[in-house]
Parts: structure tokens; sequence; C-alpha cells
DNA sequence: ATGTCTATTGTACCTTGGTACAATATCCAG
DNA sequence: CTGGATATTGTACCAAGGTACAATAGACAT
């Protein structure tokens, strides 16, 4: 069994602080990767490993909350803490609704950092649980994904065939294929795999 | 049809403020109920009407962040939004942290403060709906919730009646008398409910 | 003691879900 | 045009869920 560290990615533009903060979650066992700037960070790609990343604000070119914007865009799920001199509520305040764990001044306390780091992994493991589902999603054919819109809210095979205008042989085609695609064999799992994704359930029309 | 309106509560230990933020929302729509301590908002009590508070950090007695924490503690759930001269940085974030809908800077910008006010009312109805499914979760008896944490597992009946040494038909008496007292008819219906609340399935033990 | 709540189980029956073994038709790319 | 993916449907059968109509037994409170 070989062990797979998680990797603690660092965007800094100030490299001396950079290193040493690299230094620093090695020494606890964690590796590191440094890059002086949210452009250098982005070319890198590969951000599927297991790990985190530790974001300055202020930085020439692409800031942080701007990097975490892109990162966003770009469909890029790495947990950040940001990690900055900038005493700014307002930024910080975004940051957290923007998805960040943490958001701590410089100079930051070990306890601290080391406490948001493992807070972002175990978020890291969420949203790339997350991915996974979402990439066995997208394996589905457009009728399967309609019809399992159908099948989490709860409806009856005969109910889908209704609505869709077709037999109840054909949704029980659909709904095979579906749960082997998708790797589950209840319903109950079904509906809590796509919660975790944010997938919306139909809405009967409620008959007067 | 009596419309209801939200109700905004504001807690600030400066009356004149408070007052006149009751003005604002109240001039558009809201209704308003003015605190000037935190002690004197948690004696009002029935905090089960549809509102947000908007909450000042510093304040004589127990502080804003020291509410919210109270609150958590005496299970009230109600978005709360910060509105704050204190310029600090640590507290904003573990506010929002702490589930903060937002935490805003005095003076507050008005386009802010009603953005803020709105997403706290669509927090507050999740809040009341995830109140009342686990006030329909109490109903249940010891026997009926471990039955439906193996429900939402995805277990089958048979499976369900192995694991706890009884027969088929007495879980599926329990599976029906849930479903029942829950107001589900799908198992869907009955994973969704449990997850707003965050009931965990338990876990089936893999045999080797 | 008596009644209520809870847990348990039984029988019988029907509905729904799942699948094995099929076929037909359309669309699209190589 | 030919193969593959997709959508559709059929038959038959079995497993699983749901329920109506029941009963028994223990715990606990009035």
């Amino acid at each position: 069994m070989s062990e797979i560290n998680p990797k603690i990615f660092i965007v800094d533009d100030d490299e001396k602080f950079g290193k040493s903060l690299a230094r620093l979650v090695e020494s606890i066992g964690f590796d590191a990767e440094v890059f002086t700037s949210s452009e250098e960070f982005l070319q890198r790609g590969a951000f599927d490993e297991p790990g985190c990343l530790l974001l300055d604000v202020r930085m020439p070119g692409t800031t942080g909350p701007q990097l975490q914007e892109e990162m966003k865009n770009r469909g890029i799920s790495m947990p950040i803490v940001f990690l900055t001199a900038h005493k700014d509520v307002p930024t910080g305040v975004k940051a957290m609704k923007d998805g960040a764990v943490d958001f701590l001044l410089k100079p930051v306390e070990e306890d601290k950092l080391f406490q948001a780091i493992d807070n972002a992994l175990d978020k890291g493991a969420d949203l790339q649980e997350a991915d996974q589902i979402r990439c066995l999603l997208k394996t589905l054919t457009e009728r399967e994904y309609e019809i399992l819109q159908w099948i989490i809210a709860g409806m009856l095979n005969k109910q889908i065939a209704w609505h869709l205008k077709i037999t109840e042989r054909t949704v029980k085609a659909h709904r095979s294929q579906i749960m082997h695609k998708l790797g589950v064999v209840s319903v109950a799992e079904l509906v809590r795999l796509t919660q975790k994704v944010g997938i919306s359930p139909v809405k009967e029309p409620v008959e007067s």
C-alpha cells in the first residue's frame, strides 16, 4: 500500500512566504507545491488529486478571489483556504459566501492553519465524490436523465409512463439502465446520489 | 387571504439606528420589531413566524456572535444578517462559518441590505421546513426511527428483518407506520425528507 | 384493574419493481 | 450502407412492497 499524501497547493506572490509555508505543511506530512501567481497555478492543470489550496488575496495579476471565481467557472473543485494580510471584511465575507473553507490573517497561527487544512481536506473528499457522481451522470442519455428526475420524485413507473406517453415496460427498461449506469441497487441510494450533486426532481402538476 | 409579511427582527444597542432601520424595512413592506439587547430579544420568544434577524456585533451584555451561538444552542433557527461598524475580519469570517447569511458593514448600502434580507428569508423558509420535518420525526417511536435509518439506506424489508432479528411482516408494519407519520408515499420522498435534516442511514457491514 | 401505546406476528391478496429473452425502428458515423 | 447507440415495446415470471383484517403480549399510566 503506497500512502498518498494530500497535496497542499500554495499560491502567494511572496515567494519566501510561500516556501516557508510549504516547509511548514511538509513538516506535518503533506506534500506541497508553491506558485507565485494565480496564472502559474491555473496552467499546472491536473487538479484531480486530493488536496487543497492555500491562497493569498492581494497579488499582481489575478487576485485570490478572482482565482476562486475562475476555478468555479472552470469547474475546478478544490477547497480554498485564504491566507492574507489584507484586513478587509467584505473580502473575507464574500470569500466565505463563495465557498471558501476559511479566511485567515497573516501572520497565521499554526493551530488555526492546520485546523483549516483538515477541514479543507474533508471538504475536498466531498467535492471529489460529487465530481465522480457528475461523471457517472454524464453517461446517461437525455431520455434516461429525464426519467431519472421522475424516479427521484418518487413517481411510479406507470405514472412516469403516463407523463411521457410511453409504456410502463419502456420506463422499466430505462430505469434498469439508469440503476446499472449509476451503480446503485435501490431508489434510496439513487436519491442520495442525486442529492449530492443537486439534481432536482420533477414536480408533479397537481390536478384540480 | 390575509397576506403575512415576514417579520424583520432588529437587535442593536443603538436604539436610534434600530428604529431608522425598522422604518427602512417597513418602507418596503416588511414588519419590523426592534430590540436594544440580545437578552430582550431572547425573552420575546415565539420565533416560529417567518422572518430574519438583523444583528449588531458589539453590544453591552450578550454580543451578536454570542447571541448567534445561544440561538443555536436553544434550537432557534432564524437566519441572521450581521450589521456592524466593527471592522474585524475574524469576527465576520466566524459569523459566516457559523451560518450567518451575511455580514455587512455600517453604514450599510440599501441594495446590499435588501439583497441580504431576501437571501435570509429564502434561507428562513428552508429552516422552517427543516423544523417541521424534525417535528414530524419526533412522532416516531425509537423502533420506528431505527427502522427508518435502515430504509433510507436502501435495505430490503427482509434484510432489515434479518438485522433486527424480527420477521419481515413486522418490518412492513413499522414501515407503513413510518410512511404515514411522515406523510410520504414513496421511499424517494422519505430519503429527501431525511436528507434535509441530516439523518444518516445505517451502514451495512460488508461481509467478506 | 383497565385502557392506551408499542412491538410483534400471521394470512391472504394485490400492486409494483426487476429481469430474462426477445424484437422493431430511428439516427448517425465511419 | 452498415454497425452501433438509442428508444421503444412485448411476454412471462419472480421478488418485493403495501394493505386489509386480524391477534398476542409487555409497559405504563390513570
